[in-house]
DNA sequence: ACCTGAACACCGTTCAAGT
DNA sequence: ACCTGAACACCGTTCAAGT
C-alpha cells in the first residue's frame, strides 16, 4: 500500500500507541519497528511525522505534563498552590512509571514544561515574590518533584530480612518498607512538601513584615 | 587469543573505561562493542565479568555513589550532617553528567546506595528521630537531591529571547538563565535545601519540647 | 577460567521508488 | 504528501571451541 487517500498516520495516533507500549511494558519496548507494527505501517513511515525517536519519546512526555493541572497557580495562594500543582504533577508521572526515565533527559524544551514554568514563575512573582527568588523556588520546587517522581524510595529496599541485618545495621527492618511502598513514599513526599513550603513561608515573612 | 595467563580484563577495569566513554560521550555512545574494543577485547569477552549491559551501568553508578563522603553524618548534629550529606551528593553526580539518566532507572539494589541510605537513617535516629519519620526524612532528601543532580533547571530555557516573550509570558527574560545556569542552579538548590532543613528543624522542636 | 569467531535476532535511520 | 522495500551500519547476547 502507498500512499493512501487519507493518512494512516498521524502525530496524536502516534504518540497515543507509543504510550500505551511504555506503560505496558517499559521505554525499552518502545521499538521504531514495534511501534510501527503496532500502527499498522512499515517503521519508515514514522518518519514522515517525527525526525527521530528521541522526538517520539519527548512527545509522550510532553503530552504527559501537558496534563497536568495548573489552574491553582492562578487562584490560590501561593503556598496552596505550590502544594496543590506539586501533587499533580507527581500524580501525573505516578499514572506513567515507565516514562519517568524520560524525566532525566535533560531539561525541557517541550511546550508543556515551558508552560508549567511559565505558571509557576507568574503564579510566585504575582504573589509578591521577587523575580530572582521566584526562579529559584520553581527551580527548587521541580528538584523535589520530580526526584519524587522519579521512583519509589520505598521499592529499593527488597522486602527479604536476610539481606540488610548483616551488612546494614540500621537497615534491619527496611524490608519491610517493600511492602508498605505507596504509603512510605506518599508520607515522604508530604512531608517534605510540608518542610519545604514551610521553610519558604517563613522566608516570605521576613520578606514582608 | 584465548585465554592470556593473566587475564586481560577485570570489573575495576571495565567500570573505568566504561565511565570515560560515558563521561566523554554520553550513555548512548557506550556499547558493549565499543567497550570492548577500548579494552583491546571482543564484546563477548565482557559477558566474562558482567551478566548484561546493565549491570556495566548500575556500576558505575555504584562507583560514583561510593564516592560520596558520609563522615558528616557519623559527626555532625543532624542539619547540619543533612546539608553536608545532600551537598556531597549532587556534587558527586555533576562531575558525571551523563551518568544522571542512570538514576532514573529505578531505585537503589547496589551496595553503595545502600550503605548510604543506612548512614543517613542510622544518623537521624541517633539525633531523636522518631524511626518512621527517620524514613521520611531520607527519603524527602532523596527526592530532593536526585531531583537536583537530575538535570540544570535553568540549561531548560534557551538563550534565544524570541522564543518566550509571545507565548509565555512570565519567562520573557527566561532566555537569560541560560548563561547564568551555574549559579541559578546553585542558588536554587540552597535555598530549597534551606527551606526543607528549616521546617525540619521546626517539626524536630515541636517534637522535643 | 577467560577469551574468540560466528551467529541470531534485533536496532534507528536513509533513500529511491511508488502513487 | 505519505507509505513502501531494501539496505546500511549498527546493537546485546549466546555458544561452541580453544587453551
Amino acid at each position: 500500500m502507498v500512499r493512501p487517500r487519507t493518512p494512516l498516520l498521524s502525530r496524536e495516533r502516534i504518540v497515543e500507541v507509543a504510550t500505551a507500549i511504555v506503560d505496558a511494558e517499559g521505554l525499552d519496548a518502545l521499538s521504531t519497528r514495534r511501534l510501527a507494527r503496532e500502527l499498522g505501517v512499515q517503521a519508515p513511515s514514522l518518519y514522515n511525522h517525527f525526525a527521530t525517536k528521541e522526538e517520539i519519546v519527548d512527545a509522550i512526555g510532553d503530552a504527559i505534563v501537558a496534563g497536568v493541572d495548573l489552574s491553582m497557580l492562578g487562584r490560590d495562594p501561593w503556598p496552596a498552590a505550590l502544594r496543590g500543582w506539586a501533587r499533580a504533577y507527581r500524580a501525573a508521572f505516578r499514572a506513567h512509571p515507565n516514562v519517568v526515565p524520560f524525566l532525566a533527559r535533560g531539561p525541557a524544551r517541550r511546550p508543556a514544561s515551558l508552560r508549567l514554568a511559565d505558571a509557576v514563575y507568574g503564579a510566585l512573582v504575582s504573589a509578591g515574590w521577587p523575580p530572582a527568588q521566584a526562579t529559584r523556588i520553581g527551580a527548587a520546587m521541580r528538584y523535589f518533584v520530580a526526584g519524587s517522581a522519579l521512583g519509589s524510595f520505598a521499592l529499593g529496599f527488597v522486602a527479604d530480612p536476610s539481606l540488610y541485618g548483616a551488612d546494614y545495621p540500621h537497615l534491619r527492618d527496611a524490608h519491610r518498607l517493600a511492602d508498605r511502598h505507596s504509603e512510605v513514599d506518599e508520607a515522604a513526599f508530604e512531608l517534605g512538601l510540608d518542610a519545604l513550603i514551610d521553610g519558604l513561608e517563613r522566608r516570605f515573612a521576613a520578606l514582608h513584615p
